[in-house]
RNA sequence: GCCGCCAUCGUCUAGGGGACUAGGACGCCGCCCUCUCACGGCGGUAACACGGGUUCGAAUCCCGUUGGCGGUACCA
């Protein structure tokens, strides 16, 4: 059986958002669970908006998703003389011809002949060679969308005018650019946003003109499959109004790629049992087309999160490392190099972080006085460092500086005796001591956290609290 | 306006005529655990948009209404 042939086609037109991730989320999955060829074709045939800024936008947001692919990317521009080629033999077939009629033109027919009637336009006298080329549809026909997740949908033409399929100039429109790029590409599944669905019968009617002409009349029909749409959390289109709409937001607020690729997967697919965190290799393992649903999902960065801490969880310790090095690399320079100065001490910090910790920006504020000490916090020192708490921070210093073996179990023996012996709340003991080690009332566990610093940084901390 | 798609807890969803007094997850509330923050455990809150059919029986099928969304560009 032949392969199965996708493609994931983003029009560059900003950065990539979370839709299109999606989009393209799904296509590489099913590519990879059926062991397909999945191709990444640019479509930038909109000069004005499509800038090499925006290309790597896409390139980036897609690297960093890890979703690659296995053919292009084809730059929709650089097959300018294929688009003009089939163009010719449409116009001299007899499916398009040239049309002077302008929008208004157009307005003034539906004002005349009514909105439930598509425009027709007269082709343009002689062989005068400007106007727009339109593609002829067939009058009192239908075109049927045999779609996977919609079913059957019937479009009568008499609703549809004659698309725009070339601007005056020859340069190509979309719809007839997809069609024809589709085409040669042998791309037997076409998966993309519902908004697509509409624009289905016209590049069907392009489709079928080129292959009755005999361009590429070997090459089956693509099976389509139209994905729901997403929305904001308020039901309408996402945009940055909502928090992160593209895929770069997503990543500079510190959500793992693993886990948007679950979350992504979860809007308009489900595993059919109730699983809900899923790695990559499931994703792949489970993933048809058959369970995509047919109603439009809202992006809820609340759920987002929750995922992004079990997969936070999941990680071992050095991969977690790595993976906080370059997040604070993107958002806070200065962090990354106090983090990355110590590989130890940071595996340390992060093995005592990871359970709190639900996305890569929460880990600093955590434990940022293992890197760059003691911080400010006036709320904190007037709660905790009073006379009850500086008392009780000289108490525990002289346990720490009297144990033996300055490691976890000794630690905790120690802090917990002095917890019985004064007969207080343990709160009473730990807190006033983590704003002293730490400067804020939140840190890591407290006997991790004096361990990890150490005997001599603990005791140097506790000194500093109690002369200040 | 016209054409089309969609419609189960606040959100993501399971469900495809009797197994549904509608299941799971996030969130929220309460309790437990607890040195902060988290994690974890237990319990609770909460939905078949509405109206007609079809059927012995409908969340599931059909029609209509309403609502949301998409298309209707010499944008993609």
């Amino acid at each position: 059986m032949a392969p199965m042939r996708l493609r994931f086609a983003p029009s560059p037109t900003g950065a990539l958002h979370i839709g299109g991730a999606r989009t393209a989320l799904f296509n590489w999955l099913l590519a990879r669970h059926n062991e397909g060829v999945l191709l990444l074709r640019i479509e930038d045939t909109d000069r004005e908006r499509s800038t090499p800024e925006n290309v790597s936008q896409i390139l980036d947001a897609l690297q960093w998703l890890e979703l690659d692919w296995d053919e292009g990317p084809v730059f929709q521009s650089e097959r300018e003389e294929r688009h003009r080629e089939v163009l010719q033999a449409l116009l001299q077939g007899g499916h398009a011809y040239r049309s002077n009629a302008t929008a208004e033109d157009v307005a003034a027919y539906k004002r005349l002949y009514g909105a439930e009637r598509g425009f027709r336009g007269e082709a343009t006298a002689g062989d005068r060679k400007d106007g727009a080329v339109r593609l002829h549809v067939p009058d009192g026909e239908s075109t049927v969308v045999h779609d996977v997740v919609r079913g059957d949908t019937r479009f009568d033409h008499v609703h549809l005018d004659d698309p725009v399929i070339a601007r005056a100039d020859g340069s190509v429109l979309y719809n007839f650019a997809v069609a024809i790029d589709d085409l040669d590409a042998q791309i037997t599944h076409v998966v993309r946003g519902e908004d697509h669905l509409s624009n289905t019968p016209k590049q069907l009617l392009v489709l079928r003109a080129a292959r009755a002409l005999g361009i590429g009349a070997e090459t089956p029909e693509p099976v389509y499959a139209h994905l729901p749409l997403l929305h904001g959390p308020d039901g309408k289109k996402l945009s940055k109004r909502h928090g992160a709409a593209s895929v770069q937001e997503l990543r500079d607020a510190g959500f793992l790629a693993s886990a948007v690729r679950n979350y992504l997967a979860l809007l308009g697919w489900g595993a059919g049992d109730d699983a809900t965190f899923l790695t990559t290799p499931e994703l792949i393992e489970r993933f048809t087309l058959e369970r995509v649903s047919r109603s439009p999902a809202r992006f809820d960065q609340v759920k987002l999160r929750w995922l992004d801490g079990l997969h936070v969880r999941e990680l071992p310790v050095p991969e977690l490392s790595d993976r906080l090095l370059e997040f604070l690399q993107l958002t806070d320079p200065e962090a990354a190099v106090a983090a990355a100065a110590d590989r130890g001490l940071l595996e340390g910090a992060v093995a005592i972080s990871q359970e709190k910790i639900q996305t890569l920006a929460d880990f600093w504020p955590l434990a940022r006085l293992f890197f760059v000490g003691v911080a400010e916090d006036r709320a904190a020192r007037e709660r905790w460092l009073g006379e009850p708490g500086i008392a009780s921070v000289r108490e525990a210093r002289t346990e720490l500086a009297t144990i033996e073996r300055f490691d976890l179990p000794a630690i905790s023996a120690a802090l917990e005796g002095l917890v019985q012996r004064q007969g207080v709340k343990p709160r009473e003991v730990y807190q006033p001591l983590r704003v002293a080690l730490a400067g804020t009332a939140v840190s890591p566990g407290i006997f991790e956290t004096i361990e990890l610093l150490g005997r001599e940084e603990t005791l140097r901390r506790i000194d500093a609290t109690l002369v200040g």
